[in-house]
RNA sequence: GCCGCUAUCGUCUAACGGUUAGGACACGGGGUUCUCAAUCCUGUAAUAGGAGUUCGAUUCUCCUUAGCGGUACCA
C-alpha cells in the first residue's frame, strides 16, 4: 500500500511551490489507491504559527488536495502536529544514545558559529569534529551535573559512501566524510527537522518521499538516521525546483506565490492543478488540458523529469481561460458572482431579484474570460447608466461623423417600432441600413460605442437585447441628434 | 570555498542510439467575423562548448562553462 504525505511547515502562506509539491505526492497516491497524508511540521517554535496552519489547509482544500489522514480526519489530530508527538522522538533520541549511536554535545552554538567563521575566512569547509563523541561517559555526566547545556548528535561514520537511490535522479552518491554528526534534538530538548521527519515517515508507514529538489543534500543525512534507528529506508523522489523569472527557487520576492492569492485574482482550483501537473512532469501524449482525474489517471515519477521549471503566468493564464469556457453558465455564474459583488458591479439584492440576467450578461463574455475578476470590467455596462465613451470609441464616434446621426436616427426608429429582439432587430437593421446607404461595418460600430462605450465587447444585437429598449433609448439620447 | 543537482525553441516540454528534433504558451501572418475574444490555417525559434565511444549521439562517458540547491541548535 502506497503511503505518502505532505509535510508543511506553517511559517507562511502555502505557495505555489508547495502546492506543487503537495499535488505530487497527492496524483501519486491516488494513482495507486494509496494514502494521502498531511503532517504539520511545527518543530520551530519562533517562525509557526496558526493563521500560517490555517490557511494552507484552506488553500489544500481550495486545489482539491484533500488528505486521507491528518488534521480533522481523526478523533487525534495530535498524531498530525509535530510539537504534540515529542515523548516519540524523546523516546528515539534515548534509544540512539543508549546503544551509543548518539552522543551529547557540550559545544555552544557561540563556539561553534566562531569556528565556522575562522574556517571560512580560511577558505576551509567547516565540518564538526565530533570531539563531544569522543568524551568518556564520566566526563559526559560530569559536564550534564555541572548544568551543561547540550545537543544531541547522531555519530556519523566518516568512512565509506553514502547512496541515495531516487527515483527521478537515479544514484545520487555522497562520500561520508563530507558529513557530520547530526544534531537531533536542540539544548531546549526540541528534535530538529532531519530527525523528526524521519521517526514521523516511519511510523506513519510512508512507503514514498516525495519532496523538492532542495531536500537533496538532507537526504543522505536522514539515511544514516534511518540506518542508526534501524528502520526501513523508503523510495525518494525529488521533483525539481519551481524557479521564478531570475531562475532562482520561486519566493516571495518574485512576487505573489500564495495560492489562496490566485484564488481571489480569479484563477480556477482546476486552472491551477493543471497548470502546475505540467511544471517537471509530462504526460506520454502531446495533451496540455486535464482534469484531476485525467491527471491522476496519467501521472507517474518516472515521467518526472529532472531540472527546475520557470513560472509562468501567461501559459496558467491560458489554461484558465480554457477550463472557464468549460465551465456550465451557472457553475461560471456562480463563480463570477462573488467578483461582481466585490467590486460593487452587482448587489445582493441583485443576486436575488436578477439571477437569470446577471447569468445572461456573465454568458455573453465567458469564451472572453482569462481569469474571473475580468468580469467586472466587462460587464459593468450592463448595471450602470451613467457611463461615457471610452478614448478607441470616441475615435469611432469621430471617424464616422457623417454618418452617425443617421444611424442612430434609423436605429432608434426600428427599436421603438419592433423592439429589441435580437433577431428581428438585426434583419431590420440590415436592410433599413442598406437602403439607406450606410455599411454594415459603420453603423455596427457606430451603435457599438453608444451603446457600450467601448469598441469590444459581445455580439452588437446581444447587447442591445440585454439593455432592453428603455436603456437603448436613453443612450441614442445621449449621444443622439 | 566545499558538497550535490541540472543543462533541447523566449517559456513549459517530447523524442528504444537512427525523426525534415514534435507539441503547448507567448510572438508574427492569414481565414472567419459588427468589435474584442473564441476558432481554423500558418510562420519565426532550440539540442551550452569541447573531446571520446559508435556505422550513427539530443540521447552514453569525460572535461569545461553556466545556473541552481545545500552547506543552521530553519524546514
Amino acid at each position: 500500500m502506497v503511503r505518502v504525505r505532505f509535510a508543511p511547515s506553517p511559517t507562511g502562506y502555502l505557495h505555489i511551490g508547495g502546492a506543487r509539491t503537495a499535488l505530487f505526492n497527492y496524483l501519486f497516491a491516488k494513482h495507486n489507491d494509496g494514502k494521502f497524508i498531511l503532517r504539520i511540521e511545527d518543530t520551530d517554535k519562533e517562525r509557526s504559527t496558526k493563521e500560517s496552519e490555517t490557511e494552507i489547509l484552506e488553500s489544500l482544500k481550495w486545489l482539491g488536495l484533500d488528505w486521507d489522514e491528518g488534521p480533522g480526519k481523526s478523533a487525534d489530530d495530535s498524531l498530525y502536529y509535530q510539537t504534540r508527538r515529542l515523548p516519540v522522538y524523546h523516546r528515539h533520541a534515548e534509544k540512539l544514545l543508549s546503544e551509543n549511536k548518539a552522543y551529547k554535545c557540550f559545544c555552544t552554538k557561540e563556539e561553534l558559529d566562531a569556528e565556522r567563521k575562522k574556517a571560512e575566512a580560511q577558505k576551509r569547509a567547516f565540518k564538526y569534529d565530533g570531539r563531544c563523541g569522543l568524551l568518556t561517559k564520566e566526563q559526559a555526566a560530569q559536564k550534564e551535573a555541572d548544568g551543561m547545556p547540550y545537543v544531541v548528535r547522531v555519530r556519523v561514520a566518516q568512512t565509506g559512501e553514502t547512496i541515495v537511490n531516487d527515483i527521478v535522479r537515479g544514484e545520487v552518491k555522497v562520500q561520508n566524510s563530507t558529513l557530520d554528526d547530526i544534531i537531533i534534538l536542540r539544548t531546549d530538548k526540541m528534535p530538529i527537522y532531519n530527525f523528526v521527519v524521519v521517526v514521523d515517515d516511519v511510523e506513519m508507514g510512508i512507503t514514498h518521499v516525495i519532496r523538492g529538489e532542495d531536500h537533496l543534500s538532507n537526504t543522505p543525512k536522514q539515511i544514516h538516521i534511518y540506518k542508526a534507528l534501524g528502520f526501513p529506508i523508503p523510495q525518494f523522489a525529488h521533483i525539481p525546483l519551481i524557479l521564478g523569472a531570475d531562475k532562482s527557487k520561486l519566493s516571495k520576492r518574485h512576487g505573489e506565490t500564495a495560492v489562496l492569492r490566485y484564488k481571489e485574482s480569479g484563477y480556477l482550483p482546476e486552472a491551477l492543478v493543471n497548470y502546475l501537473a505540467l511544471l517537471g512532469w509530462s504526460p506520454d501524449n502531446e495533451d496540455t488540458i486535464f482534469s484531476m482525474e485525467q491527471l491522476i489517471s496519467k501521472f507517474a515519477l518516472e515521467r518526472v523529469h529532472k531540472s527546475g521549471a520557470m513560472f509562468d503566468n501567461k501559459k496558467l493564464t491560458f489554461i484558465n481561460g480554457v477550463h472557464i469556457r468549460n465551465k456550465s453558465a451557472d457553475e461560471l455564474t456562480k463563480l463570477c458572482i462573488p467578483y461582481l459583488l466585490k467590486s460593487g458591479v452587482i448587489t445582493d439584492d441583485d443576486v436575488k431579484n436578477r439571477h437569470d440576467f446577471i447569468k445572461h450578461t456573465i454568458v455573453l463574455q465567458q469564451e472572453k474570460l482569462q481569469v474571473l475578476s475580468e468580469i467586472s470590467d466587462l460587464s459593468a455596462y450592463f448595471y450602470k447608466d451613467d457611463y461615457d465613451m471610452n478614448e478607441d470609441a470616441k475615435k469611432v464616434w469621430e471617424k464616422n461623423a457623417g454618418e452617425r446621426g443617421k444611424v442612430l436616427e434609423i436605429f432608434g426608429k426600428i427599436i421603438s417600432e419592433t423592439g429589441v429582439d435580437k433577431a428581428k432587430l438585426e434583419e431590420r437593421l440590415k436592410v433599413d441600413m442598406e437602403a439607406a446607404g450606410i455599411k454594415p461595418k459603420v453603423f455596427m460600430h457606430v451603435i457599438r460605442v453608444v451603446l457600450s462605450g467601448t469598441t469590444m465587447g459581445p455580439g452588437l444585437f446581444d447587447i442591445a437585447e440585454t439593455f432592453g429598449l428603455e436603456k437603448c433609448m436613453a443612450r441614442i439620447k445621449k449621444y443622439g441628434c
